[in-house]
DNA sequence: ACACGGTATATTGTTAACAATCAACTGTTT
DNA sequence: AAACAGTTGATTGTTAACAATATACCGTGT
């Protein structure tokens, strides 16, 4: 409760609440963690030990394993604990970006004209937060912020049906995220494709989508 | 605990041990629930109601809840519960079908080699289940069946990293599923696909899925 | 030396009690 | 009558103890 609290209030009013419960918490730590390479592949993570770590009971950690597992991150055996997954091969990494491609493609196709007002605030606010992760050296941060900025346009274009798989393929491709080089380029990329989102230009959003996503 | 137990013993050492845990069984039993329309459209479900049904703490009712919402079937709101959510419009739906079968495609015409023995086995055994519901009237068997069959194909296919969004995929058709009419038909036509595996033809393959997916 | 059986330990699975949160209601104030 | 604050009841969120299970170790017998 301790660490986890203590992050949850001084996040407080300002940032449209981020992870209400410990079990959100903890998620997302997880799986920054993992994201981050801060756990070996293969690796078999021990409730206890987190619990421990967190400062929270086992509950909510079994929560995040259990959500953590459904995202693509870790596998279970019943009775036997969770471990890492290994990262998809590059062939089917390719066919994994192929399908982010057209779900996102078809995605805003679709629904491009709803994204105005505040669900376009909210892009904008995810192209912010993925701005100061670029110009800090956080690569989980990176990785989280860029896909919550892909989500939100999805979101705003009423996708909904298709974003719970389109999370898993992304966590797939995020055991391998090997732009690590140039945040800048990471940032600019997000720029373009907010710019052509923002004129409305469907060709140009394709484009900038195909360009980016890899 | 009660009626859950008693199921889980009589189909014991015989059946590959389908749900070990009671969160398994539990989730499979409201997922065929789901499937099968016995709760309406946006109804929200309590934890503490089916926890009392099941004869359960509501420790595996939340877990399962949990599972269903990664799964698509539910939507979750802090702190207020779960609710079904509602089945995909047809454009959406068609797009579903469009990514389902892609992904069917990718994983047999890499991976078909491998399907022999043991694997080939477990592929032929969820086509007799599939005959069995198939027989009977049981909408969510049928379906549970239809979707293990294929699952067994694209688990014995090295599939595995398309597997967790291809079940999403799934369940978000699931919430429309209208051949209802002539399950004989379903039947004949996972028996045309098996053929077709058997055989290794690869064009009869994709021919099959095309046709069989809808 | 090797195979087998049993025990001990570590780990997950389940439960019931407790805490926190939300929604509806009630009474008060203007 | 309408708006608001406080209160109550229902529901979810969290915890710690308990139960069940699997693994590893050790001894025994052949």
């Amino acid at each position: 409760m301790s660490v986890l609290n203590e992050i949850c209030k001084s996040q407080g009013k300002r940032m449209a609440v981020i992870a209400r419960t410990i079990r959100e918490q903890v998620t997302n730590q997880i799986r920054d963690d993992l994201v981050a390479g801060n756990f070996p592949d293969g690796c078999v993570l021990r409730e206890a030990e987190l619990a421990k770590r967190f400062g929270v009971s086992r509950g909510p950690i079994r929560d995040a394993f259990l959500q953590l597992t459904q995202e693509g991150f870790l596998a279970y055996e019943a009775n036997r604990g969770v471990r890492l997954r290994e990262p998809p091969d590059p062939e089917n990494r390719e066919f994994i970006v192929s399908l982010r491609i057209q779900i996102e493609t078809f995605v805003i196709r679709k629904g491009l004209d709803r994204l105005h007002g505040n669900v376009l605030l909210a892009v904008e606010n995810a192209l912010r937060e993925l701005k100061v992760a670029c110009e800090g050296d956080d690569v989980a941060a990176v990785a989280r912020c860029d896909m919550a900025f892909h989500e939100a346009i999805l979101a705003g274009c009423g996708g909904d049906d298709f974003i719970l798989a389109w999370r898993q393929l992304c966590s797939r491709m995020l055991l391998t995220y090997t732009r690590l080089e140039d945040y800048q380029q990471v940032f600019s990329e997000h720029v373009e494709l907010l710019e052509a989102v923002r004129a409305g230009k469907k060709q140009a959003i394709v484009a900038a989508i195909k360009s980016n996503i890899r």
